[in-house]
Formats: C-alpha cells, sequence, structure tokens
DNA sequence: GCCAGTTTGTTCTCACGTTCACAAACTTTT
DNA sequence: AAAAGTTTGTGAACGTGAGAACAAACTGGC
C-alpha cells in the first residue's frame, strides 16, 4: 500500500459502467447486423434494457461519439466501445475443470465471438486426457504454468469442484494469470493485483426464491431487473 | 404502475444486503459441518469474504440473532438466514434448453443441497426426447403450462440460445412463471411482477478483460472483488 | 441565414451502499 | 460485586450510482 496510487489517470469510469458496457456492446452488434447505421440512446438503451439518461452518461465517459440532434453511429460507438473494453484483439484464456460446466464453457460459442480464445484446457484426473473437447483437448493440470507461459494468457477460468478451487487459483496466480473467473461455490483468497469475478448460480436461484416467496405473502411486487 | 406501493412492510431489506445473504450462509454451512458451534462476525465476515462491518450490518436487517460478547450461535444463524431467503422447504424449477449448459445446470448438485429441486427438463428439440439427464427425462417445450400448473412451479431457468429465450419466457410467463434465470446472452422483457435475473459468461470475461487492459498500461492496480 | 425540431452531454439532486466509530450488552477475572 | 475485556448493533459520515431536467449543438425547412 504504497500510497493514493489512483486518480492519475483522466479516464476513470465507475465500476457500475463497466458491467453495462458489454451490454451495450452487444446491442450494438445486434443492430449492425441488422443493418442499422444510426441509433439514438433511446433505441439504444431500449435494446439494452435500460433508461436512456444512464445511456447516455455512460457513454459520456468514454468521449463524446455521437452527434446531437442525430444520435451515434452504430460502428462507430461499436468499435469504441470494443476498444475501451479490449476486445479489439483475442485474450487467450484457459479453463480448469473440465466436468459438465467446464464442458459447457469450452464449447460456448460467445466467448470466441466476442475475443476471448480458449487455448487449453485442463484437468486433473488422468482419465479425461484422452478426451477432445471442442477442438481442443484435456491436458494435465500441470502443465498450466507452461501453457500460460507460453502463450501469455492472463485470464483463467475455473470449473472445478469447490475444495480444488482455491489451490487451483493459488497456482494460476503463481503462474502469472491475474484475472480469474470462478465458478466454484467458494470464495478465493488472492493477492492484491489480481481481479477475481465469481459466477454462483444458486446465489442467484436463492436471491430469486427470496423475492418469490414475499411476492406470495403480500400483494405481487416484482423488482424486474 | 399503480401507485408507491412499497414501504408498507417492516422488513425493507437492501437489494445488495439480500445479493450477499446466501453467501453467508453457505459460510455457516460450511462452519456448522466443520462442527464450529459459536462464530464472531470477525471469522464469519472472513470467510464469506467481506468486511465485518458490512456484515453486522447486513445481518441486523434480519434481527438481533448475536449476542454481544459473544458472536453468533452458528446453527441459529444459519437457520434464519434460511428462512429469510426461503429455503428452509425446496422450490421447484423447470429448466429449458438441454444443450451443454442446460446439462451442466441439470446434474448441478449444489442446487439440489439448497433448497431447489429441478421437477422438469424442457426442450424444443424431439431427437432430446429421449434423454434422460440425471434422473430426469427430457420432455417437449408443450408440456411447459402442464408441468408448472400441477407442480406449481415459480421459478424458471432459460439455458436456450439467445434467439429462443424470449419466446420461452413469454411462455413461461403465460404459464405463471415469476422467476427467470435467464443465461442467455439477450435482454428478456417481462412484464411487471417477474423478476429476472441474467448469468452472462461472456460479460464477465468483458469486465476482466477491461481490468486486464488497463493493468497493463499503468502500474499494477487490483480491484480484488 | 434564421427558426423549429431533435438529440446529445452534463449538471444537479436524491437514493443507496459502504465504512467508521462507539455505546450497549454480554462474559470473565479479580 | 466491580472492573476489565469482548463483541454486537447502529448512528453518522462518506462515496457511488440513478434519474430528471436542461443547455448546447446539430439537422432540415423556408
Amino acid at each position: 500500500m504504497t500510497a493514493k496510487a489512483s486518480s492519475e489517470n483522466a479516464r476513470d469510469i465507475p465500476e457500475a459502467t463497466v458491467a453495462r458496457l458489454p451490454v451495450y456492446l452487444r446491442a450494438l452488434v445486434t443492430l449492425s447486423d441488422a443493418g442499422t447505421g444510426t441509433c439514438s440512446s433511446e433505441e439504444l438503451a431500449a435494446a439494452a434494457g435500460v433508461n436512456s439518461a444512464k445511456l447516455r452518461k455512460d457513454l459520456s465517459y468514454l468521449g463524446s461519439y455521437g452527434t446531437r440532434g442525430v444520435g451515434y453511429d452504430v460502428d462507430y460507438l461499436r468499435y469504441q466501445i470494443a476498444r475501451e473494453i479490449g476486445v479489439t484483439q483475442d485474450w487467450p484464456v484457459v479453463i480448469v475443470g473440465i466436468g459438465n460446466l467446464g464442458h459447457a464453457l469450452a464449447n460456448y460459442s460467445g466467448f470466441r465471438s466476442r475475443g476471448f480464445r480458449v487455448v487449453a484446457l485442463l484437468d486433473a484426473d488422468p482419465e479425461r486426457h484422452q478426451e477432445v473437447v471442442a477442438g481442443v483437448d484435456v491436458r494435465p493440470f500441470d502443465d498450466l504454468e507452461q501453457i500460460v507461459s507460453e502463450q501469455g494468457v492472463a485470464i483463467g477460468v475455473i470449473a472445478t469442484p469447490a475444495v480444488a478451487a482455491q489451490d487451483v487459483a493459488d497456482r494460476m496466480v503463481a503462474a502469472g494469470i491475474s484475472s480469474i473467473l470462478n465458478f466454484a461455490p467458494t470464495v478465493l483468497v488472492v493477492p492484491d493485483g489480481v481481479d477475481v469475478r465469481k459466477v454462483d448460480l444458486s446465489i442467484e436461484l436463492q436471491i430469486l426464491a427470496y423475492h418469490e416467496q414475499r411476492k406470495s405473502q403480500f400483494g405481487a411486487q416484482g423488482v424486474t431487473a
């Protein structure tokens, strides 16, 4: 903790905005594919499922890419957001844990088409090392370090059982990975400088259950997210 | 939009707190399994990966379940949180779309053990109707209405391709489902009173990519979530 | 060239969420 | 029984996010 390291940089995009940029990007891709050349903040906001004031404010953090009285050029804005997120070039990704979920992730076409390339599938179980999933063959977990350094991997995905997740994370960090997407239902402890995002299926259901329970208690009351 | 329907109820738990309750619950289950009878807010906070002041404030919305100078009774607090979330009894759930991801979800043991029961797997493709996944057989999507009404299903999971998701959601809502967990990369439009939560794999990766890109630009600076 | 219409970018205000700090309430020791 | 030590529950300060509202900047018609 050297000092207040922040705020030297002009562009400080709020976290809430960063989380929405990929949604806008997807909406823009859809519009572009439909042949739309220009769109207003109102249209794009509708496509992204947010309110237009919020959309305009979010976009204003990136710069002034719209034209007053006209709207946004779809392809131009699409490129600017992709550049800001950093998905104009591909990110190599390793997936560890090739169970049911790992299979699904390896086969998910949305990764490839959105700036990510699965360069390796790793599993500790030797029985799986013969398998080929989505055109990539499953390799021993011990190959991690080699793959990470050779391919310059910065992002790792953990799809192992909960008990193994922390060990996998430790090895990933030691190997040089600095961003982890964790599907295992565990809290990961990582050093400063390493980002972790978690996706927890049962937590999402539990949140729904909470609201569902309340709906049935009193008059219906939705929290349409 | 009839009126400001809120605030008639005493217990109004903030959304941010609701999202963390399942995390606390999981930590408590782990502690309980390890034989721990009592824990302080500091310990539980560490296990849940949050700061202890936040934990205490979150718990205070539920009531006063701790003892000053002592801490929390693990099993008692566990029950109270489970009751508040509504997972003391099982919720029947239907999963629509039995592709790779649907398979993974159907096999996910974390649902069953955390208050959810997969009562049906539905898919529009007749080729899949012979399959049995995780002990449940795959049935035609058209059986939705019957299953929902017979089993009293309130929660639906969408694991279809993006193009089908909105149609599935519409059918679910019409059949009486009022909470949807959406894995398809689309913005769903639903009536008031229906909750939607979305899990988007590629968006999570894109958020990581954004931070990763900034790390390599300047001095390392983590946003350890 | 001016005026009416449109749409962005931004300011202001309010609500929500986080963290600190401490009094209240309990246990243990003397 | 009083004092010293713990730990919760909460009030108050601070920071972040959301939405309304409007000025600034553009287009197109006359």
